[in-house]
DNA sequence: GTTGATTACTTGCAACCGAAACTAATGTAG
DNA sequence: CTACATTAGTTTCGGTTGCAAGTAATCAAC
C-alpha cells in the first residue's frame, strides 16, 4: 500500500470533526422525529419519497435506494408504517416477485404533519448556520463523496 | 414560527446529498471495522482515544464525550472491549462513583492492527477525493454545525 | 418444458441502541 | 448529623439492525 498510515495533521482535525458530526446530527434528528412523531428518520424518508412520487407507490427495491438503506431494514420499516396504516403493500400484476409499496391517506396526512418539525430541525442544525457559500461547498463536497452512488429522485 | 416551512432548491438539492452522505459514510466504516477486526467504530474510537491518552486511561464520563456516545452505550461498548480484553475498570479512589477505563496491552495491539485498514478506509472515502481547499471547508463547516459542542482532545 | 441461476423480498438470529429505571457515592441545606 | 438533590455509572426493556438463510417468481440454456 502507497497510502500513508495515518491523516495528517489538518486531514486529522477535519476528520474529528466530521466524525463527531456524523454521529451527532443523525441522532438530533433521529431524537425530534422519535420525541414528537414517533417516527424514525428512516420511516419519515419512506413517507416523503412516496408522497412525492407522482404515483404515490414505489418498488421495494427502488425505495430502498431512494431511501439508502438495504432491502431488509427496508422490509421491516415497510412492515411496520404498514402496522401503522400508513402504508400498503401489494404485488405487482407483472411481476409477482416485486411488491408496491403505495403511502395511504393517512400516511399523507402524516408526512404532512410531521415535515414543518423535522424542517424546522433541519434548519436548526443545518442551514441557518451556513452563509450561501457554505451550502454551495457542503453539496458539492457531499456529491463528490457520494460519487456514483447519488440517488435519483423518484420521477 | 418564521422559518419558511421547506427547504428552497439550492437548500434542498444539499440536503438530500448530505443526508445519503449521513447514512452511508458510517455504514461503509462500520462494515471494513466488522468485516476486517470485528470491532465496532464505538468501539474502535474509544480504543483510539485511550491509546492517545498520556495516562491510557480515563473516565466514563469523559469518554462518553470523547467518542459521541451515550453513557449508557458506553457502558455496553466498554463492558464488550473488557470481555475481549482490550481494557479493565477500575473505580477511582478519590471518588468512588468514578470509573476509569484503561486500555490494555491488547488493546493497544489491536487498535494498531485495526488503524492502518481503518485510515485507508478513510482516505479513500473522504480525503482522496477531496482537494486540499475542499479539505478545509468541510473542517470548518463540521465545525460550525458543532458549534460548542466540539469535543476536546484527550489531553 | 425442465433444470439451474438470478432477482425480489422476507425472516431468524444475535448484537445493538435509546430511554427510563435503578444503585451507589457525593454534595448541600438546615 | 440527617434529609434531599445531584452525579456517575449500570441495567432492563422494547424495538431496530445486519448478516445469512429462506421463499418464491422469473429468466436462460438446452
Amino acid at each position: 500500500m502507497t497510502e500513508p498510515q495515518w491523516l495528517n495533521p489538518e486531514e486529522r482535525k477535519a476528520w474529528l470533526a466530521v466524525a463527531s458530526l456524523m454521529f451527532r446530527l443523525p441522532a438530533t434528528l433521529e431524537s425530534q422525529l422519535q420525541r414528537d412523531e414517533d417516527l424514525t428518520v428512516a420511516g419519515y424518508m419512506v413517507l416523503a419519497m412516496l408522497s412525492e412520487s407522482a404515483t404515490r407507490e414505489c418498488r421495494m427495491s427502488k425505495l430502498a435506494e431512494l431511501t439508502n438503506t438495504s432491502q431488509s431494514r427496508l422490509s421491516r420499516i415497510v412492515a411496520r408504517l404498514e402496522k401503522d396504516g400508513y402504508v400498503t403493500r401489494a404485488m405487482d400484476a407483472n411481476d409477482r416477485r416485486v411488491v408496491l409499496a403505495r403511502i395511504t391517506e393517512s400516511g399523507m396526512a402524516k408526512i404532512a404533519a410531521a415535515a414543518p418539525g423535522h424542517v424546522a430541525a433541519v434548519r436548526a442544525a443545518v442551514f441557518d448556520r451556513l452563509d450561501e457559500e457554505q451550502v454551495r461547498q457542503l453539496a458539492a463536497i457531499s456529491r463528490t463523496l457520494l460519487g456514483d452512488d447519488f440517488p435519483h429522485l423518484p420521477e
